[in-house]
This record gives C-alpha cells, sequence and structure tokens, in this order.
DNA sequence: CCCCGGACTTGAACATGTTCAAAACATGGA
DNA sequence: TCCATGTTTTGAACATGTTCAAGTCCGGGG
C-alpha cells in the first residue's frame, strides 16, 4: 500500500549515501513547514542538513523533487487512516465519508505550505502533477482505496459503472483536494462542508443508477470516460 | 463585455508612458509566442522592446503580470466568437457547444504557451487565479456569457436552477480549461470530443431536471451551492 | 530663461535555483 | 601497502527574476 515513489536524481549505492538523503529530507521538510516552501532556500536546506548545496542536487533533482517525500508522507499516512474507516464501516456512504475524510484530517496541518507548491503540481509538465507518468504509482495506490470503498460496501451496481468508479472517485478526490487548497476558512471548514454535502449526493447518485432515466446518463458517462480513453 | 483587468504596477499617466507599456507587452507577447513563457528571459523582453530591464518592472509588477495582457486577449476574441454563435443558435444545446467551442478555438494557437504559465494561474493567492478577486470583472464578464447562453434558449427551468446554472457551466468551462491544458492530443482532439459528449449530457441533465428523481438530485446540488457561500 | 517637482528610465546589484569541474573518500585487487 | 575506479562531496560560477539608488526628461511657475 505503501508504494513510495523515489524520484531520485541518484540512486542511494551505500547505505551512508541513503544517510544522507534522509538528513537532507528531515531538513527540508522541517524548514518547509517552518518557513514555507517559497521562502525556504536551498542554501539553507543545504546549511540545516549540514552539507553543501551541490550535495543536495546530487540526491534531488530540483527543489521541486524535494517535496516528493511530504507527498509521499501524505499518501502513506492517508491510507493508513483510510483502511481504519474501511474496517469498521459497511455503508458506501460511510466508507467514502471516511476516506475523504481522512484526507483532510491528514492534510490539514500542511494546508499553507500546500497552497504555496500546489503550483508545481498544477503544472502538466512537473513529475508532481497527479496525472504524470512519475505518479502513477501513487495514484493507482490512491484508486485502490476508491476500490476498496466500492468493493467492501452494500452498493448494488452495475458492472460497467462498478468498474469505472473507483476512478471518478478518485477525481472527485482531485475536486476535492483543488476546493480545500483554494479554502481559506477556519480549519477548512468549507471543505468539510463541501464533503459533508457531497458524500450523500453521490451515494444517492449511485443508487438510482439502476433507474431508467439516470441509467441513461450514467451510460452516457461511461461511454465518455471510454471515448476519451481511445482518443 | 471586454472588462479589461489591467493589473499595473503603476498607472500611465502620460501617452507616452502608454507607448511605452504597450511597446513591452507586445515584446513579451511576440517572446511568450516564440520561445515559451519560461525561457522568455525578462532581460529578453526588455532587449526586444528596446528599454531596460528596471522599465520594464516599473510598468509590471513582476514577469507574471504581464501574461495579463494575454488573458485579456483571449477573454475578449472569446466573447467575440461566442457572440456569433449565441446570435444564430436558439436550443441550449447548440449555445453552450457554440460557446465552449469558441473556447477552444481561441485558445488553440497559445496551448502550448498556456501549458507552462498555468501555474501561476493555479496558485490560489495569485492574481491571475480565475478565482481571484482581482479577476473578479473577467470572472463576471464569463459568466456572462452562460447567462446569456440559458436565458437565449429554449430550456424552461425552476426558476432557482435557472439562476445558478450560469455559474455551474462557468466552472464546467473551468473544468474543461484543466483538461485542455493537460490534453497533449493532436488538435487538443480529446479536449474537442470531451466537448462533444459533455454537452448532450448536460443537455439531458438541464431538460431531466424537473422529473422527480432529478429534481432530488438538484435540488441537493442547489443546497450545496447555497451552503457553501455562507460558510 | 531657469529651476523645481514629479514622471520616467537606467543599469548595476542582489537573491536564489541550478550546474559543474575538481577534490575527497571508499573499496577491492595486485 | 598502494593504486584504480567508482561514489560522494564541495564551493565557486552561472542564469535569471527582482530591487533600488541615481540619472534623465518634461512641463509649469517664477
Amino acid at each position: 500500500m505503501t508504494t513510495l515513489i523515489t524520484v531520485s536524481h541518484q540512486p542511494a549505492r551505500s547505505p551512508k549515501a541513503e544517510q544522507t538523503r534522509q538528513t537532507i529530507t528531515e531538513a527540508a521538510m522541517r524548514l518547509f513547514r517552518r518557513d514555507g516552501y517559497d521562502r525556504t532556500t536551498m542554501r539553507a536546506i543545504a546549511q540545516e542538513a549540514g552539507v553543501s548545496v551541490g550535495n543536495a542536487y546530487y540526491y534531488f533533482a530540483s527543489k521541486d523533487t524535494l517535496i516528493q517525500a511530504f507527498y509521499d508522507g501524505i499518501q502513506t499516512e492517508h491510507a493508513h487512516r483510510a483502511a481504519s474507516a474501511l474496517a469498521t464501516e459497511t455503508t458506501f456512504a460511510a466508507r467514502l465519508h471516511g476516506v475523504l475524510r481522512a484526507w483532510l484530517d491528514v492534510a490539514e496541518p500542511d494546508h499553507e505550505f500546500a497552497g504555496q507548491f500546489f503550483r508545481n503540481a498544477a503544472q502538466p509538465t512537473s513529475p508532481l502533477s497527479p496525472f504524470s507518468e512519475e505518479s502513477a504509482g501513487a495514484r493507482e495506490a490512491s484508486i485502490g482505496l476508491y476500490r476498496q470503498v466500492v468493493d467492501g460496501s452494500d452498493l448494488k451496481l452495475a458492472p460497467a459503472l462498478r468498474r469505472e468508479l473507483p476512478d471518478l472517485l478518485w477525481l472527485m478526490q482531485m475536486g476535492v483536494v483543488l476546493f480545500w487548497v483554494h479554502d481559506d476558512s477556519a480549519g477548512q471548514a468549507r471543505s468539510h462542508a463541501l464533503v459533508e454535502k457531497v458524500v450523500p449526493m453521490v451515494d444517492r447518485i449511485a443508487r438510482l443508477s439502476c433507474l431508467p432515466v439516470v441509467r441513461g446518463l450514467v451510460d452516457d458517462l461511461l461511454a465518455l470516460m471510454v471515448a476519451l480513453r481511445s482518443v
């Protein structure tokens, strides 16, 4: 479930190298959290880690890639907390709600920091983009979470929809993240409100997906996804 | 309809100043289009404009704000082309399709360039974010376009939905833009396919919005929007 | 005509992400 | 022990966005 994606400039060959790499990421995380991404300089990171600037670049291709550690941390922590929700809840709505709220809880302490480096993740060409080739592993892991949400639940769905639903729910999470990043309300209250309202809606749509009218719309949606993949 | 948002460091007092400002934006646009955003340096822009670097900063707060001109250009051009679609089409689907396709057509020549500076627009704190205070004018103008789409069409809608639909359609456009920015297919074929498929779906949903089942979902959606505004 | 105040312009200086050639270090084999 | 080779580390140099103190220009008042 962990699926660490280490975008390393050079792979660590020796234990000592691994140690150095670790020291650098820890120093970076510490400063990023304390001063924010933009105000933390590479020189400061190097100094905090007791290492030269060039050495940081020996292990990490750029300042951006240093936040991969942060990325991975949230990912694994989310998987961890989501697991406990998935272990106890059985209804679709409760499971979905648990996984989404787990994300908000995990990410909350880093809201400000996330807002600062979000632009890097938004760049289509960046390896940190959730849609990038390099993020495939983390993306699959995250989608896997939503597959569990669906599979372990009481939902009755047409097979085609059941197959695609995890992808759609992951996409929804991306939407929530987008909203969350822009959310400057205290404790990201608006994001929580969003989740609170959206989950029952999704639940209702899913349950109605067999009714004739809704069925047609769902079929359109599935056709859309298939079409986009093939173009 | 134009609503030019000029984020200027210093307002231009004299005609000569206005001339200089113009020269700089034109040089910047030329180089951005030719070499891309990242590979165009401020020094190159200054030189192309026959001006000093400091002078560019007298008129523009940063390299980012130079692309405001580009932003405005797309906005006005879109309004222009959309108007002709709105003048001829009468059905909701055709009007919506016309406006969205107009955007794709207008933006196409700048797809690569847009991908490069998209990250700036994605940053929540940036004035170039479509959700920012500074973009309010352009945003309202754009939403106005979708108000026309709805109002001039043959759609029968509950008043509450009719009021909110333009906002929702604008949000949908943001989604299309997000997709488009990540779309590296030839001529952005996938984005066109997306629009082609999504428009009939939206049309169908809108037309079904009075039926009992769909009605409930739409009400939920409207309640969500109201709730988020008040939190 | 001269001078003053403000608008405009300049280019050197600064901050910071990134690169690179060279040095230091480690390790296994002669 | 010493060398060869590959790994790790260094810090100065570079590229580029941004700032700033100082200069130039210009119009209006004396």
